[in-house]
DNA sequence: CTTGACCTTCACACTGATGTCAAAGTCTAG
DNA sequence: CTAGACTTTGACATCAGTGTGAAGGTCAAG
């Protein structure tokens, strides 16, 4: 598919697309050596590119974090240095942080607005499952 | 406290406390009407708005986060409107899905670190309870 | 072949989060 | 009182993530 069709499934516009690449983010091939042309794994991974970054990772580590995946859908061995495997280390605790912090926040704004009058109102259908005391997933 | 005593507490900028405060996260004190002062309060408060900016949530968002919590604290009823209802509902999934992307990442990172032939090197220590496969909190 | 839809690169611009620097006021120790 | 450490405000700079628009190339339908 080329780069609009991209855009309309991902929700990701074009801009975005080709800025995501011109990270190293995604490589799709070119058509007629003009064309970007990508395919269903692309899609996959744009919507994994987005969630990240929405999450406050760095382009660079969200680069790193989809190697990582690449590699390991490869079947390939695990392998690095020394000190590569220290600063991934480092970032998994950032990581943790992150998660950390992101739930209590969570939990707080939940517990808010199951106390709210409006609570029933607003958190049926789709958002009722999120309520539970732990994330989903 | 001084803001420079926060800054070395925190290991946040004096420019970046200003900044936040800027953005209504914390409102010290004037003492001298010219330095701003700052209790242990402040410390938390400042921990955890890094945390959140870390975590990609916008200082507009941390601040009703932060408004939340000192509502609760106080014992305050909740209440708001059903616009504000829908709308922090709405910052609930977002967060979720921040989480739920975090935790793949996290997971994707922890699992390659151990078939690393640097694993317990690397993962001794402090680091070593973050290897469980939930994230903790 | 022309038209319209889509693509390309390039560039300017804005926001949010930060760093850095300058000019000037404040406070405390000596 | 003076020197040094600390603070204040304000301006300019940077980086990442985006939007927007210009100028032009590609392609498929009529």
């Amino acid at each position: 598919m080329k780069i609009g069709e991209l855009s309309r499934r991902t929700g990701v516009s074009t801009r975005l697309l080709r800025y995501y690449e011109e990270q190293g983010l995604i490589s799709p091939a070119r058509t007629t050596n003009t064309y970007r042309t990508y395919d269903d794994r692309d899609v996959a991974r744009v919507e994994q590119v987005v969630g990240l970054v929405r999450a406050g990772v760095p382009t660079r580590l969200a680069r790193v974090l989809l190697d990582l995946e690449d590699t390991r859908a490869d079947g390939l061995a695990a392998s690095c240095t020394r000190q590569v495997a220290q600063m991934l280390a480092e970032e998994l605790t950032g990581l943790d942080e992150r998660i950390a912090c992101l739930t209590r926040s969570r939990r707080t704004l939940c517990e808010y607005l199951q106390r709210t009058e409006h609570a029933t109102a607003v958190l049926e259908g789709a958002h009722a499952p999120a309520l539970s005391s732990a994330p989903p997933h």
